[in-house]
DNA sequence: ATAATTAGTGATCAAGCGATAAACAATTCG
DNA sequence: CGAATTGTTTATCGCTTGATCACTAATTAT
């Protein structure tokens, strides 16, 4: 039982700091690890990752499920951004240029290990919140691509999408999602070109939204990339 | 401390079951149990679903791992059909067809609340029986895919798929296995007609194959649903 | 400088966890 | 029948969990 000789206790000197920073650094630190551990994982690993001990996180949260609560509403509030639905609106550019510009910027939101895992995490618990941001991709995303991609066929904009149309864009939206799963969830070997990926699934999309849902939409391709 | 009267312990009559359809029993509530609660369900919580005590579990599975697997095992390998690869490869069929009627029957074995909860969780947890699934997925079904789409394009079916190729399949693929999510997962609500869904998803991804990586692939599409 | 305030720690509690061992009871065998 | 076997339960162990409280020490106010 021979304890080893420390002539002072080694405390790494106790560093004290403003309240707000605590909380931001806490609330950070916590998504990485929850999106890591999943929910399940202890309030004492938490503590020792953030370097303080356990019984502090009680002083900023009064309970685990306060500081997921947090953790949520930080993840999925982060990435949305307000220009989007402007971007996906201007009539000025091609309807394809938008599209991939908006894909693009929005995986880049999205397309972290962090995200994702949270993501699928909450909605596995079956969250208000999740069914909150599937409502808002439904009706601040679909429903404005749909409208831009019957102005592009010259069909009416007026109704409202119809449930057929909705789910089209859906399987499109959803596959392209999916590349994010592959790649940060399942870590797969994807293909790398991102960009190019967004490409390829807007050709395959809007080709086929024409010929589904009315005329032919015109939309000059973009350039394929050495393929073979 | 009065202790009601109970003549006898009010014991349900203890039943002896066989062993093995103990442990299938055990196996089958077990993966309902954990697709609803994570694997972080506890055993006494599992046993009092089984209608038994506790430690009778481990008399069947040396740890709550080892039933873990088991479940992993059952629900991976349950969808797997043989006769698919078959009905993918038959090329006395068209095209559209035999895709319609894979994705018919696969999505019949898969979309069920039950198996996309364990194949999220077990995503999330990078086991290797779910990267050993998804090269499945991408050897078995996405790959013979492309080879029937490029011979119907009148494209060379020697070489393997290009990233590219196989990307679209992928956001395809997950285009689909998104709607599963949606509606068995997130639980919105979602067009009823799976196989409209199914078939509106196939004429996209056809008419797009064959402007993206070749000449038009010929392919009658399905009536269009009432629409609007 | 001293007092008041408050960020941070050490010790600990009650509850729940996975797992084990011994007792019990239903079945099977001689 | 009685004995042996084995499926099932009761009781419990050691550990971890989220949470609380009294105390310490760094900062701020007087």
């Amino acid at each position: 039982m021979s304890r080893k000789a420390s002539p002072r206790p080694v405390r790494v000197k106790q560093k004290r700091l403003a309240p707000d920073d605590r909380r931001k650094e806490f609330v950070a630190k916590a998504t990485e690890f929850f999106a890591e551990e999943g929910f399940g994982g202890g309030t004492r690993d938490l503590a020792r990752r953030l370097g303080v001990t356990q019984p502090l996180l009680y002083r900023y949260f009064p309970s685990k499920d306060d500081l997921i609560k947090e953790v949520y509403r930080t993840v999925y509030l982060e990435p949305l951004n307000n220009g989007w639905e402007k971007l996906l609106a201007d009539r000025s550019r091609p309807i394809r240029d938008r599209l991939q510009e908006f894909y693009s910027a929005y995986t880049e939101a999205i397309f972290t290990r962090k995200w994702l895992r949270i993501y699928l995490y909450s909605g596995l618990k079956g969250l208000d919140i999740n069914r909150w941001y599937v409502g808002v991709v439904r009706d601040k995303i679909l429903t404005r691509i749909i409208r831009e991609c019957r102005h592009e066929a010259g069909l009416s904009v007026q109704s409202k999408p119809t449930a057929a149309e909705l789910e089209t864009a859906w399987v499109f939206h959803g596959g392209i999602f999916y590349y994010g799963i592959r790649k940060y969830i399942y870590e797969s070997v994807v293909l790398e070109d991102k960009e190019q990926m967004i490409s390829d699934a807007l050709d395959v999309y809007l080709a086929g939204f024409g010929r589904v849902f009315g005329t032919a939409v015109r939309t000059q391709r973009a350039p394929v990339k050495a393929v073979g």
